[in-house]
DNA sequence: ATGACGATTTACT
DNA sequence: GTAAATCGTCATA
């Protein structure tokens, strides 16, 4: 929770194997925390092949494969054996928008996606920056293949709501772990 | 070996 | 608004 506030703002750089950096800002992200929490993947003390990271170091990525489709990136929160995360929703793209754009379009032409279609979502933005299971449990250290880096200072409201698509997790579902940056349009939903 | 299920997105009515 | 897409992962057996 203290992560994900700490995390709006800041921002998440992508670089390629071939140097290329692509970046966003980090306007939405949801706080999972744990055993306790029915709707984390580590809840009731779960430890599989897949959320392995999530019971790994702070400061690494955790990414998952879901809906077999979709891949989604969190920041890993605590030390070792304590399994919360935080979850990326949206970044507000700066660098490199040509290459997420490419990235982003399917069969229609690149000109017809939006800007604002190109990361507002959790696995649209792991499509745009090109993150998926090779970067499950690297390092977020600055100069890697994905890292987060401070961004500007800015004085900006925090909205709160419940997290998105976890109604299946009873008294957790409702609880306010969805952090983002009020107004933003780069916000999903 | 099998079956149910997603921390979602997109397209369509 | 509703529904399809699509398959790795995990619990059960």
């Amino acid at each position: 929770m203290t992560l994900a506030k700490a995390l709006l703002g800041q921002i998440l750089v992508r670089r390629l194997e071939d140097g290329r950096e692509l970046a966003g800002k980090i306007v939405e992200v949801e706080a999972y925390l744990g055993i306790e929490d029915r709707a984390a993947h580590s809840f009731g003390g779960r430890r599989t092949a897949r959320n392995a990271s999530m019971w790994g170091d702070g400061g690494h990525a955790y990414v998952y494969f879901t809906y077999g489709m979709h891949w989604c990136v969190n920041v890993v929160a605590n030390r070792e054996e304590v399994p919360t995360a935080c979850l990326i929703r949206a970044i507000e793209p700066l660098r490199g928008i040509k290459e997420m754009r490419r990235r982003r379009s399917g069969k229609l032409s690149p000109q017809r996606l939006r800007a604002t279609d190109l990361c507002s979502g959790p696995a649209k933005l792991t499509q745009a920056l090109a993150i998926d299971r090779k970067l499950d449990g690297v390092d977020l250290v600055e100069g890697g293949e994905l890292y987060v880096v401070r961004g500007p200072r800015s004085r900006q409201d925090i909205g709160r709501s419940p997290r998105i698509g976890v109604a299946y997790a009873k008294e957790w579902a409702g609880k306010p772990l969805r952090f983002f940056l009020e107004g933003n349009p780069h916000v999903s939903g």
